[in-house]
DNA sequence: TTATTATTTTTGGCAGACCAAAAAAATAAA
DNA sequence: TTTATTTTTTTGGTCTGCCAAAAATAATAA
């Protein structure tokens, strides 16, 4: 079976419990699936019954290795399409996540392997979010969200955790994209507010936007 | 609208009225969408109220041009998504089909633009099928079946009409491709099969397989 | 033209995926 | 700890797309 709705319950679990198999609830998956909570109580009951996920009643629900293991085989496929449309088609970085919601359904795994086969076998997706290799594994990295970096310390840019094409088009606009260095010269105690160097210019951020900004610590510069 | 199942009524529609919007009946199309003939009477009692197809009770159906527009987007994007699977990600023609059904239905036409403008805007598929234009126009041809060829004429194969993974291996086998020139040296009177002269050898073809195989005539040779 | 066969339609039902509204349970606040 | 508030579940319904079996039509053969 595995229709498409039971891969878009699996994905989000995945997503809204980070990757942890930590526990996620009716309300919560009902607001990213755009269902009402009723719905998603159903849900969950058969996705229980196949053995997919944990579901305790009044309580949560989290995936079984066998849910985890179909979770990511759609975010690898969902992430492999979006770099192959950026990369090979030239969609821009806010086009794609719209598109791969579609495209991550295709079953076909000779397909993807092209496709990876295709761009390098990346481990990364445009939008700096890890890809799973074709047995789930996923390439771990110690970034942090930009809000709760160093002050005049240096980073580089590896990704973000908003897909909205707003947001991006927000970060293309002022070349906040993935690669860019930069370091935080002042946090502004009023709002959080965040005054960013990069690349010769000063940038204020707000501390939602920043939440959204993930960074990488850059090696100090040794003396020449 | 325009669910999935429309989309591929549609576009069997289509297939089966020879892109005539000629009659089709119920039970054709049960038996190629792999449903009851029960099935398809409620189906295009829908698709009439929706105004895609003209359906007369106990008689048939056919497309409107508002149906054959739709299906002719289908097949559009059917024909492109064979011809990149090919053409970029090295599918073999035998593949193509399968996973061409399923992204046949991707909607977004800016995806099926680029894959086309990589292409070079392409005019025939894979199996030598015309891929209708963005507007659905289709480029017209006089190819004929091979069954229905002259003996001792130059032909050169165009297409196919039978895209199941059996036949076209084994006219791969025999080197009976798209492009490969051949003439009919003989009709066997008993079964109606043909022998062939392709590529300085001969071949001998079932009648049945004839009636799969496109060709066109060759401008006769002048003297040099 | 009647009998036979094939196709089409009707009727009643089912599963998946959803919603609205009411009831129950859990959480947070007073 | 007793209200509020939020979350979860139950119940009754809808819509789409399908099937099985029976009845009605059409097409074909005798």
């Amino acid at each position: 079976m595995q229709s498409e709705t039971i891969e878009n319950y699996l994905k989000t679990i995945y997503h809204l419990s980070g990757g942890n198999a930590s526990v996620v609830g009716n309300k919560q998956l009902a607001d990213k699936l755009n269902v009402i909570p009723a719905t998603v109580t159903e849900a969950v009951k058969k996705l229980h019954e196949l053995k997919l996920v944990v579901y305790e009643k009044s309580y949560g629900t989290r995936l079984t290795a066998a849910g985890s293991k179909i979770a990511l085989t759609i975010v690898r496929r969902h992430r492999i399409w979006e770099t192959y449309l950026a990369k090979e088609l030239g969609f821009g970085w806010d086009e794609v996540h719209e598109i791969a919601e579609e495209l991550e359904h295709i079953k076909n795994d000779k397909l993807i392997k092209k496709l990876s086969e295709k761009l390098g076998h990346p481990h990364f997706d445009p939008h700096g979010d890890p890809i799973p290799d074709e047995k789930g594994k996923i390439r771990k990295s110690n970034f942090i969200k930009l809000s709760e970096a160093k002050v005049n310390t240096s980073y580089k840019i590896t990704g973000v955790t908003d897909h909205s094409p707003a947001f991006l088009k927000y970060l293309e606009k002022h070349q906040l994209i993935i690669g860019a260095l930069l370091s935080i010269k002042n946090v502004e105690a009023f709002d959080n507010s965040l005054l960013l160097q990069c690349r010769k210019k000063e940038i204020s951020v707000s501390s939602k936007a920043a939440e959204c900004i993930i960074v990488e610590e850059l090696p100090v510069q040794t003396a020449a």
